[in-house]
DNA sequence: TCGATATTTCGACATATATCGAAATATATA
DNA sequence: TATATATTTCGATATATGTCGAAATATCGA
């Protein structure tokens, strides 16, 4: 049986299906390889090490209202965290959540 | 820009369907926790570290075509291999595939 | 060979999803 | 205040998915 309760089974689930589209994975991996605070790149609320919506479209030739509800998708799913700056509303990735699924995978492998 | 292919993306957007389905990661994580060769308990051809599809529908209160059904996406996925073993079919986690999972998670943190 | 057990295939159906385009909203700037 | 830029909301549509039940297939044991 799983370590896992059964409203943590639903989230998880709920994670993969927000990385089951490609698009959305791309957005996803596009924000993880430059937007994680404290790993790659320090985050600072001023600078801000992040992207906005309009950067995450971009070389995905879907329209921005698509975009839109991809970003609503994984944030929904508790993947990333959005912050408006001005005209722009810019992403980042939760590290804490990357964390969690590193384990998910890793530790059938290590116990 | 992402580390990975396009044709990768794709596959790792594969995987992530196959999970995004609450019956079907249960039926992953039964797996992952008992039949993982060469990590949790040894693999042996003839003993088996493994669960038959009837096992993987116990608990879960669905019909065996729908476990079916969904251990078809498993191993579509990559995730899962299977094999006959007299009435029964086998099925174990590929161990390759875990750690590729284990990695794409973690090396966003680490690099 | 017959019956029991295990699994798959098939067809149906209800629900969810990806995407678009048009219109609405929010913000900055001239 | 008017215009440009960024994003969201809404409605539509085509496609995919989860699940069931019935029927088919595979294997074992009497």
């Amino acid at each position: 049986m799983s370590k896992y309760r059964d409203d943590q089974i639903k989230q998880f689930a709920e994670i993969f299906k927000a990385l089951s589209n490609p698009n959305r994975l791309r957005m996803f991996l596009h924000l993880v390889t430059c937007c994680v605070p404290g790993t790659v790149g320090s985050f600072d609320a001023e600078a801000g090490v992040s992207a906005c919506v309009g950067d995450l479209g971009r070389d995905l030739d879907i329209v921005p209202s698509t975009v839109s509800h991809h970003i609503k998708e994984l944030h929904r799913a508790g993947l990333i965290r959005m912050e408006r700056r001005g005209q722009k509303i810019e992403c980042w990735v939760d590290p804490v959540i990357l964390r969690g699924l590193a384990r998910f995978f890793e530790e059938p492998l290590t116990t």
